[in-house]
DNA sequence: ACAAAAGTGTTACACTTACACCCATGT
DNA sequence: ACATGGGTGTAAGTGTAACACTTTTGT
C-alpha cells in the first residue's frame, strides 16, 4: 500500500508562470524578454512571469499575462513544464509552471510592448537571463523545433500571406539548419496546402525583385488533419 | 518591468512526485501500479508515488522511491513534467513532478514488489487510476514512444541478451505497431549495433524452435553518439 | 551596370514496403 | 503429426539530396 499524506508544513511552496513568446519578422525567430523590477535580480533581463495564487489555474494566470503584454489572448499557447530545483529562486521554494506561445509581428502590438518594457530579441543572441530562465529558453526552443517539425504550427509566426523566402527562413530559424531552395519549394508545395495568391510583394527590404504570395489554407489543413495527416518538415 | 513578488499566502501548496516504471517480460510492456492506502482514493490504484519536502528535490525523492520499490535505482530515470491542475488532488494544492522509468523483469525485484504491494499491468490492460494519474500514465507512454523511436532506451527494458522476436515485440508494444519480420530485422541489423551471441534461446514459452541472442553494443553506441548518431526506428 | 533574390528540373541514391516459403524444434 | 516461431531475398515505389543557371527588379 502507498501512503501520500501530507502535513501542514509541506504546504509552504509558491507558483509561478512563464512564458515563452516567440515572434518571427520574416526574416529571423525573435524572443520577448522583459527587465525584472525589485529584489531579487533587479534590472536583469527574463522571460515574462507572474506569480500564481494557490486558487489559480496556472493556465489561466498564463493567458492572463500574454493579454496583458500582448493586448490580446488569441495566440497558440502550450504548456511546456514545471520547474522545481530547490535553489531556482532565492525567495523561496517556487515552482515555475512555463508555457510558450506564438505571435504574429505584422499585427501591431509594439506600441503596447514599449509602455510594458519588453523588447524582442534574436533568438540567438539572447543574453544571460535570472533564475533558471535561460533553462526553460533552451527548453522552450526544442519544444518549439519539435512542433514546427510535425505541425504546421510555423504558419502562426507569420503573416496572413508571405513569400516561400519567408517560409524557408522560418523553418531555417526553426530547426537551425539549411535547405536548398529548390528542394525546399518542391516539397512544401507537394502538401497542396498553400494557395497561391494573385499578389507579389518584397520579401525583405534587401530584396529588389518581388515574389508571389502564398497563404496556408486552413481549412483544408482541418480536414486533413482528422483523417490523420499532418504537414511535416525534416 | 515585470514586476514577480510573493506574499505570505502564496507560499501554500505542496509538492509530490509519481514515477512511473515500464517492464517488459519478453512479449508486452507492463506498468507497475500499487493501491493507496489512507484517504483520499483509499484502496485505489495509484502511480507509485511520494511527498516531497519543500527542502526536497524531486529528483532525488523520486529516485529514493524507486529505490524502495526496487531495490535499486540504477535506472533510467527522466523527467516528465509537472501537473498542476486545481483540483487534482483534493487535500490542497499539490503539484506533481513526475517521472519515468524503463527497468529489466530479468532481474528479479519481484519478491520486493509483492512485500510492497505492488503490481504489473499490461499496459492496455490497466484500470482506472485515483487522481488525475491516467493522465500522468498517458503522458509517460507518450513520451517513452518518442524515446523508443528515436533512441535505443528500449533496449534498456530488455536482458542484456535477446532474440529478434523480443526485439520486435518491444517495439511493437512501444510503438503501438506491428512490423514486417523480414524488413525490421534487416533495419536493426543495418544499425551494427547488434553483436550477434553464439547462444541460442526460446524466446517465449510458445516457442519452439530456439533462436540466436543479440546483445546491443552500447560501446560502439557511445562512440557513434558522440558524433550525433542516433539508433532511430519509426 | 550591378546586386539580390526569384524562379525553375534532373539525376542518383537511400530507404521503405510488400510479399511467401521452407526450417528446426518441442509437444 | 502438428504447431510455432526462426530464418531468409527481391523488386517496385517513394522520398531525399545534390546540383547551376537565367530572370526580374530596385538602386
Amino acid at each position: 500500500m502507498i501512503r501520500v499524506d501530507f502535513t501542514p508544513e509541506q504546504f509552504k511552496v509558491a507558483i509561478a508562470t512563464s512564458v515563452i513568446v516567440f515572434g518571427f519578422d520574416g526574416e529571423n525567430l525573435k524572443v520577448l524578454l522583459g527587465k525584472k523590477s525589485g529584489n531579487p535580480f533587479e534590472g536583469a533581463w527574463i522571460v515574462p512571469s507572474s506569480v500564481v495564487n494557490v486558487d489559480e489555474d496556472t493556465t489561466d494566470v498564463a493567458r492572463r499575462l500574454l493579454k496583458k503584454i500582448t493586448g490580446t489572448d488569441s495566440w497558440h499557447l502550450e504548456k511546456l513544464n514545471g520547474f522545481a530545483d530547490l535553489y531556482r529562486n532565492p525567495q523561496g521554494r517556487v515552482i515555475n509552471m512555463a508555457y510558450y506561445c506564438t505571435v504574429r509581428l505584422d499585427l501591431n502590438i509594439e506600441d503596447r510592448l514599449e509602455k510594458e518594457n519588453y523588447s524582442w530579441f534574436n533568438l540567438n543572441e539572447t543574453p544571460s537571463l535570472a533564475f533558471d530562465h535561460n533553462e526553460i529558453l533552451d527548453y522552450a526552443r526544442e519544444r518549439l523545433k519539435r512542433r514546427v517539425k510535425r505541425r504546421p504550427i510555423g504558419f502562426s509566426l507569420l503573416p496572413k500571406e508571405f513569400t516561400m523566402y519567408n517560409l524557408q527562413r522560418m523553418y531555417e530559424c526553426a530547426l537551425s539548419k539549411n535547405f536548398d531552395k529548390r528542394n525546399f519549394r518542391r516539397k512544401v508545395l507537394k502538401s497542396n496546402l498553400l494557395i497561391e495568391m494573385d499578389k507579389k510583394t518584397r520579401s525583405s527590404s534587401r530584396a529588389k525583385r518581388p515574389s508571389k504570395l502564398y497563404k496556408f489554407d486552413e481549412k483544408k489543413y482541418r480536414t486533413l488533419s482528422l483523417k490523420g495527416y499532418d504537414f511535416v518538415y525534416q
